[in-house]
DNA sequence: CTAAGTACCTGTCCGC
DNA sequence: TGCGGACAGGTACTTA
């Protein structure tokens, strides 16, 4: 589910919420979602959280890590005392049947405040390993991730990463090891701001269409995080709340409507198995 | 090396 | 109502 604002959002409300807090005991309750020896990080302290393309990093104070990817349907969400509790048997965020993994912690500060960290995940796509901090950047997916927009990424890196490229432009800017935390509903967007179709060979892109391009990813990555990121479907933040950006879609299921910018009828094809969406009359 | 296809899952929606 | 198929925010693996 979530792409890079969306994870962005999640990195920052787990700063705000998790971290200071000590990891009290771990239930499994799918045991599949869990990789490594849990043990390592039970009654470690949490001192930081980072993000890499979709990618999150959730640090102790013991030389262990948490790496987590969400994948499509992947929530972390966190709850206070009674709330917390209450959650189990709750429907506001999911029912305890998609809650596979909960984080019990305590003793955050001066305080002896308990709360809880549950990972929901309705696909079961996603994962949760524990290792050591000095090991998450040599797990497969960190270690091949490609350059970061709004973080490492340059127009000239931009224009490079696409040059030679003979995929059509949607495909490459899919490929998280060429540039890191696009998905597919920023990557529509941002080929409709730019007015680039998706099916143009990266390489045919000359230097004022890349540099349009590189400029509307920025654009709609920092919409996104702005609106708290998009919920089409089931992405909350760490405190159960939906995001807004799915009202600022411009071709991303718009399939039929008529473009904002040019009358003409949006339309929707399959690029790589993936719904792909654009305004024929001014994605050219 | 790239590219394409499939696998991993559950839930929802739409047509018959 | 029920059932089959398509589709859903993403990788990871196998095959060509």
């Amino acid at each position: 589910m979530p792409e890079l604002p969306e994870v962005e959002i999640i990195k920052r409300g787990l700063e705000k919420c998790v971290v200071g807090f000590l990891v009290g005991d771990v239930e499994i309750r799918l045991a599949k979602m869990l990789e490594g020896d849990v043990k390592n990080v039970v009654g470690a302290r949490i001192v930081g959280v980072r993000r890499f393309g979709k990618g999150l990093v959730v640090d102790f104070d013991n030389t262990y890590s948490l790496a987590i990817h969400l994948k499509m349907t992947g929530q972390l969400v966190y709850a206070e005392g009674a709330a917390g509790l209450n959650f189990m048997n709750s429907s506001r965020y999911y029912k305890s049947k998609h809650t596979h993994v909960v984080f019990k912690l305590k003793g955050k500060g001066k305080k002896s405040n308990s709360a809880f960290l549950f990972y929901n995940d309705i696909r079961q796509f996603g994962w949760i390993r524990v290792v050591r901090t000095s090991g998450v950047g040599s797990l497969g997916f960190f270690k091949n991730l490609g350059c970061e927009p709004l973080k490492d990424m340059t127009l000239e890196k931009f224009l490079g990463i696409i040059k030679d490229a003979k995929m059509p432009i949607k495909n490459l800017l899919l490929d998280q090891r060429r540039i890191a935390g696009l998905g597919n509903i920023y990557v529509n967007d941002a080929l409709f701001v730019a007015g680039i179709d998706p099916r143009r060979k990266a390489l045919s892109i000359d230097y004022d269409e890349g540099s349009r391009l590189f400029v509307a990813i920025e654009v709609v990555l920092k919409k996104g995080i702005a609106a708290g990121g998009a919920s089409e479907w089931n992405y909350v933040n760490v405190m159960g709340e939906k995001g807004g950006y799915q009202k600022f879609f411009q071709v991303y299921r718009k399939e039929g409507e008529e473009c904002s910018r040019c009358e003409e009828i949006i339309r929707k094809i399959v690029m790589g198995g993936r719904g792909t969406f654009y305004c024929p009359g001014c994605q050219v």
